[in-house]
DNA sequence: CTGAAAGCGCTTACAG
DNA sequence: CTGAAAGCGCTTACAG
């Protein structure tokens, strides 16, 4: 006997493989398939075995432009960042990514290069396609990107900062004390004329700005002539000249606070480079505690921030916000660690 | 007399302006409308100024969804690349994304940790979304993965490598050339015991050791006991860990080529801290040019590699394939450039 | 050069 | 708990 298909698998011009095709192999209804393989509730157990067994028989994938079209709403999720050359943000989209793939969602990277602008428009064309939900970084942006997510009512999880506003759902850590608490221990080393050397100058570097502030006012130690602060981009580059330019014009200065580490760690080649000693001499300090700190000469006191923390309970938060499910927190504070190493 | 809106604007429940609705400020049919907006030529230009006003004063935004299902193909272009956490395709995909997303193309970033099942899974769901077109690293991978770009019939250009094979659209350079230059490099400075420090082993490592152990064995140089490869992840603290490995069991080496710009920065603060003179007792080069090497002490000689440019030929190429554009080349060699700095 | 018809593959109400 | 109908917004042939 020639061996005959269990079902007539008559493919379409498309040569795709449908749900309507599933639904002939399962002996049940399109919807009915849907339905069941969407895991809908209040279809019966052994349609839904039947139907899932179709379609793994079949190979079949659902088509998202499909879904799309047909409801609400997308599969796409578009995570906003400042900069891919952060490293700190490669790690959030990462851990994103690793939570958001497995529930058939699509992360869509859009970098904004800081410019609250280019925010606007990438939201504008993002939420025309009617995404899932969207991930965004802190909390400053134009008021028409504001009005664009409450008008949409795509739920939106914001990233690396917290508030108290009711309804925002946000996951991150105070900057403002990570930027206290190095500088806090800064001071019980020992040291007393503390300077900030920051760039970028993006608003979570002048949070920990403030907290610097606040901890050197609190001390009576703080000297605005101390602060070194920088538009420019970050680099190691920049942090090497800041540094010099610092101890060219405040020699008095015998401790450093870097608002990130690739400054910090500029800074700590430049003072071995001009044979200024760390510790001895000057402290220094950096933040986020990036690749390389630890390596650094002498390795380098920093803030370790839980990125990849941030990244998959943000993911996580929106997951749930999907699903309607209630959430245990809508601000989650995943705090910071300080890491305390041979150059303060 | 009252103010009346140039024509009556109905919105559909749905609330979005769709084609139908410029059509209808344009007093055109929604094909006509469709075809102004793509720029299909053969419409008359007089009804393309019409629609694009129209477009442009109803804010209208096409839905990719619809789009991809109405047509064979959607917006989407997959751009699978092994690690985010290597800042070389980082620049690639800041470079993609600069070039697709002007042309309406959303690049969609896959992250196949090196290894070729999980590329595989991922181009299978990639594919069946019927992207516009696709960008993969290298020619490394499962047959299956071959086989269902080629059955995909969907656009496709290899980054990172070259290849002679007909039909093949790839951009990038000579891994083995650049390995080979390097080495010859270090010759030229006179070293006669040159190492190689190598991490990770993906393709393109393996091609660069290829093009140092021709460049050796061509100078009579070649001595495999120099030859230091580990399959663990490349970074700064495992250059530092190899660099002491070779100076402890190969006290005679007085040159290292390190695979990659991290192992090579890790290598050089290795030296620093255990008084290694660089370049007197060894030098030191690197590959790939990344953030910092310009800082070291001394600045670490390297191969500038061009990942930028690789991004945006790579994409520029994709745009011309799915216009069915002649192409000027369909293997585009960008080279390298030697970068020689103190470490050498 | 322009348009009327049909359909892409799925899901949302609406019935039963 | 299951299904027949309609439609999401666009584009692809097919006519004229």
């Amino acid at each position: 006997m020639p061996p005959t298909p269990p079902t007539e698998r008559r493919r379409r011009p498309s040569g795709r493989i449908t749900l309507q095709d599933v639904a002939r192999e399962a002996e049940v209804s399109p919807i009915t398939a849907s339905r069941a393989l969407r895991g809908e509730r209040g279809v019966a157990a052994e349609l839904v075995a039947r139907v899932k067994a179709a379609a793994a028989r079949l190979g079949y994938v659902p088509d998202p432009a499909a879904r799309a079209l047909a409801s609400a709403r997308g599969t796409q999720v578009p995570v906003l960042v400042p900069l891919l050359s952060n490293a700190l943000f490669v790690d959030v989209i990462e851990a994103v990514h690793r939570v958001l793939l497995p529930h058939g969602l699509q992360p869509l990277i859009g970098v904004t290069h800081y410019d609250p602008m280019e925010e606007e428009q990438l939201l504008r064309s993002y939420l025309a396609q009617r995404p899932a939900g969207v991930l965004l970084t802190g909390f400053d942006r134009t008021e028409a990107a504001r009005q664009l997510v409450a008008a949409s009512g795509i739920p939106c999880v914001y990233l690396m900062e917290l508030t108290d506003a009711p309804g925002v759902h946000c996951v991150g850590f105070s900057q403002q004390d990570a930027g206290h608490a190095i500088t806090q221990h800064l001071i019980e080393r020992g040291r007393r004329r503390i300077a900030f050397i920051a760039a970028q100058l993006d608003p979570r570097v002048l949070q920990r700005a403030e907290g610097y502030r606040r901890c050197l006012r609190a001390a009576g130690l703080y000297d605005a002539r101390l602060e070194l602060l920088s538009p420019q981009p970050s680099s190691m580059r920049l942090g090497g000249e800041l540094l010099e330019d610092l101890l060219r014009t405040r020699p008095e200065v015998d401790a450093v606070f870097f608002c990130n580490d690739d400054l910090a760690q500029g800074g700590l080649l430049a003072a071995l480079r001009l044979g200024v000693a760390v510790p001895q001499r000057i402290a220094v300090a950096g933040f986020n505690d990036l690749s390389g700190s630890d390596q650094m000469l002498p390795p380098l006191t920093t803030v370790r921030t839980p990125r990849r923390a941030i990244g998959e309970v943000g993911a996580g938060m929106l997951l749930s916000l999907l699903r309607d499910e209630p959430l245990a927190r809508s601000s989650a504070d995943l705090g910071f660690e300080l890491v305390v190493r041979g150059s303060s």
